[in-house]
DNA sequence: TCTGGGGTCCTAGGACCC
DNA sequence: TCTGGGGTCCTAGGACCC
């Protein structure tokens, strides 16, 4: 192997082990809980988020929840009653009654996250972000990277991150992201797997092909249609063929990658395209009955997605919309102006126009708005002033 | 039991220009 | 009036990821 790339992750929440806990919700009464604890509990470090020793029933329980939310994480004794990431509460409560519910708490996610990159960023400079939980990095040309294959580093990794954070994370090697990133599911929560191109056949085409990072459940639905369950099925289908069936690009990527081959590099810096904020909403709302409510709701996200802007430095030429009916159907509107903006008025009013444009007869779920064709705000300004004349100067403040 | 929020990338048709 | 091909931009929707 010549090139050792690692995909590391993150696991959140180790000290809730052996508790069936669910984390998820957001924004709603549950926020409340963390805020609580600390006032009921002042002398306990509630940084560290140790829950072991509180009484369980002070909890709430997840077969009391009636919102709308989604599950961002569970303890592995909640998953063995099948809940996980990504799945409704309403239906977690119904496999796991007994689970507690703890709201996110997203600062202290986000303070983890940024002590987990610094962290790899001192040992492994090329990395790159793939989420708040998620970097690969290039080992090959990190001082001792292939010593081992890459596990001497890779335990230098998870012993720094562990050192730093208090938190384990799983750390996989192989000769390219693709590989790696597969390789480090095998060892969770606190392993390290190495995977040669040599295993190939053994540990990697038994795999369901849903593995593989970029083969979602629409994909993996029409490749089971086919008869291909695992990754060693789909290579050894005619390339011809996926082509055909799953088009040009797609088809060639599946024959790559079933093969193991990727060679995209680790991409350490890149620039956003687009910024938004979207929200979905307690009950579902009526564009005419709610209309003040909705109305309200618009220009906030409007002002928080110019705030996200002007914060981060970028501004944007494609403002749009989009909507979520009460069938869970999504349409999305947008427009493109003539100049770059990160201005709350501009963005709300181009918004509202296209906001003109969808069907509001009926019930919507949720509502977002989003800046796209970015630029950096300094580029931005200059390219105004190099390309347009001298500012009119309206009429009343000639006056005034 | 209905399914969060913040993103990226791809596709496909149509407009428009050369 | 009909007929080209290529290139780019815009818009809408959808798959997928963390």
């Amino acid at each position: 192997m010549d090139a050792f790339f690692a995909s590391v992750e993150l696991l959140r929440y180790p000290q809730l082990k052996g508790l069936p806990v669910v984390i998820g919700g957001g924004r709603r009464r549950e926020d409340d809980v963390l805020a609580r604890l600390r006032e009921v509990y002042p002398e306990r470090d509630w940084s560290d988020g140790d829950l072991s020793r509180i009484p369980l029933d002070f909890f709430p329980r997840l077969a009391s929840y009636t919102g709308r939310g989604v599950i961002t994480t569970a303890t592995y004794a909640a998953r063995q009653f099948g809940v996980g990431s990504a799945m409704g509460l309403m239906k977690a409560a119904k496999l796991c009654p007994q689970a507690i519910l703890l709201p996110v708490d997203f600062d202290e996610v986000r303070r983890i996250s940024r002590l987990f990159k610094s962290t790899i960023l001192e040992i492994a400079p090329v990395m790159e972000d793939r989420g708040v939980d998620e970097v690969y990095i290039d080992f090959t040309h990190v001082p001792g990277g292939q010593r081992e294959g890459g596990r001497v580093l890779a335990r230098l990794i998870q012993k720094s991150i562990f050192q730093a954070t208090g938190i384990t994370c799983s750390i996989g090697v192989a000769p390219n992201k693709l590989i790696a990133k597969m390789a480090s599911e095998f060892n969770k929560p606190n392993g390290i797997s190495i995977v040669w191109p040599e295993d190939l056949q053994s540990k990697i085409w038994p795999l369901p092909c849903r593995k593989i990072n970029g083969v979602g459940p629409k994909a993996d639905e029409k490749l089971k249609s086919h008869g291909i369950h695992t990754i060693g099925e789909l290579a050894q289908r005619d390339p011809v063929w996926l082509i055909e069936t799953f088009g040009r690009s797609y088809g060639h990527w599946l024959h790559e990658v079933s093969w193991g081959r990727d060679d995209r590099p680790v991409v350490t810096e890149s620039e956003p395209v687009s910024m938004s904020r979207e929200t979905t909403f307690e009950r579902d709302l009526h564009a005419v009955r709610d209309r003040a409510e909705l109305g309200a709701v618009f220009t906030t996200l409007c002002e928080q997605v110019a705030a996200d802007l002007q914060r981060k430095g970028y501004a944007g030429k494609t403002i749009g919309i989009k909507l979520r009916y009460d069938n869970f159907q999504s349409v999305t509107r947008d427009v493109t102006i003539d100049h770059f903006t990160a201005e709350a008025t501009a963005i709300r009013r181009h918004a509202g126009l296209c906001l003109k444009r969808v069907d509001l007869s009926r019930r919507i779920r949720l509502l977002g708005v989003r800046v796209g064709s970015l630029l950096r705000a300094d580029e931005a300004a200059a390219l105004a002033s190099s390309t347009q004349p001298a500012p009119v100067v309206p009429l009343m403040d000639q006056l005034f």
